[in-house]
DNA sequence: CCTTTCATACCGACTGGCTGGCATGTTAGT
DNA sequence: ACTAACATGCCAGCCAGTCGGTATGAAAGG
């Protein structure tokens, strides 16, 4: 009747990759620090989730501020190399604009938990790592008022604006998309780009 | 030597009144809840930072969540009020939308502690409080929502865009101007709103 | 080929500190 | 006497992080 006492390390599978288990740590961290937020998980539910226990996480992570930092640059690295792409092409300065609206739209409705968490959790981080997302941000909000101000430069975009307010103004929309956005909704995305670049570009208002 | 067992209430200064003692609360939670977040924030801090404690606490509030509550209605029931008047007011639906997008950014600019808690802290409402705020929210936003499309059926808006993408799409500008305006920099809220404006009612293209 | 050593990858029990909430006691006003 | 308006002490529960231990594979030594 021994108990088979399963201490220490469980038996590998075969084809078994430690990078797994820190991929589905971050998996399981993903789906509950959009549900429940920073503060309200637990470590305990994120290596129950995940089927490890808390040792497995601390090998793999320095600390729950850690992983939450690691989560941020994931998502902040694709948005900048994305950002970087459209504007290193060159090209028509209004194009750029349209196509950072919907890049970042896109980044919105593809990876809604990403981008949950780097809104609502940002504040969680401290000293170096949050030196380090502000930085990152800041570089993709720099990628946006550059492609504005360039427009503004060729006479293309009207030049009695601020490109740094402006810009402002299109990010929160696009960040505010968010918030109301259903992916599983009756609209897609690209109407939602559409829209949104049709009203900042051409204005509201009837008869051009 | 003997200590002053200050226990039970202490001696009402002249001219004392309870609902000073409620007030305090709140602006204690107000300041705390908008640097650290409703979670890292203790009764003990908020107590404490009111020079009071928590039976004092107990007695003028239901629960952590009932501040909370509390301070989220105060904000969105000036901005009904200001919403509602402006609407109720009628006029060129342009001049509308154009007001609402002022009331917007001066709330943001006016009670920046109530705007972050509304937006950041939102999420740790639960049950009918939490329902009550999502019912007044939207209904600030149904009044966005009815100006931009009497605008669109007066033919004063263009008519190809969805009156709600479009909404959200402003709401969305006003709301982010929280993470950014700092209201003792060089520019003002006006200028802010004249350029959002600007930019959602004739557009960035050059050359209208 | 066998054995020892070592690093990696975990396990799970534990701890000290903190938290929201409450029961009970005390004082001022009416 | 009764109520409103507090003060104070207390607690059960939870949490991030730690630590000593264990299993596994690979490399090194004999």
């Amino acid at each position: 009747m021994a108990e088979e006492k399963t201490s220490g390390r469980r038996r590998w599978p075969e084809g078994y990759d430690p990078q797994r288990t820190r991929s589905e740590l971050v998996a399981s961290a993903l789906r509950l620090f959009e549900e429940n937020g920073f503060d309200r998980t637990s470590l305990q539910q994120i290596v129950v989730d995940a089927n490890l226990t808390k040792g497995a996480f601390y090998h793999h992570f320095e600390s729950k501020e850690d992983l939450l930092w690691r989560i941020q640059t994931e998502y902040l690295d694709t948005q900048l190399e994305g950002a970087q792409a459209i504007v290193e092409q060159g090209g028509d300065p209004i194009d750029q604009v349209r196509e950072l609206i919907r890049l970042s739209l896109e980044g919105v409705a593809q990876h809604r938990p990403h981008v949950a968490i780097f809104q609502q959790e940002r504040r969680h981080l401290t000293g170096e790592r949050l030196a380090e997302i502000t930085r990152r941000r800041d570089e993709v909000e720099a990628l946006f008022r550059g492609a504005v101000q360039a427009g503004i430069d060729a006479g293309r975009l009207r030049g009695d604006v601020s490109a740094r307010i402006v810009t402002f103004g299109i990010l929160g929309m696009c960040a505010w998309a968010f918030q109301w956005f259903n992916p599983r909704g009756s609209l897609s995305i690209d109407d939602v780009a559409t829209q949104f670049t049709a009203m900042v570009l051409d204005g509201l208002v009837a008869g051009a």
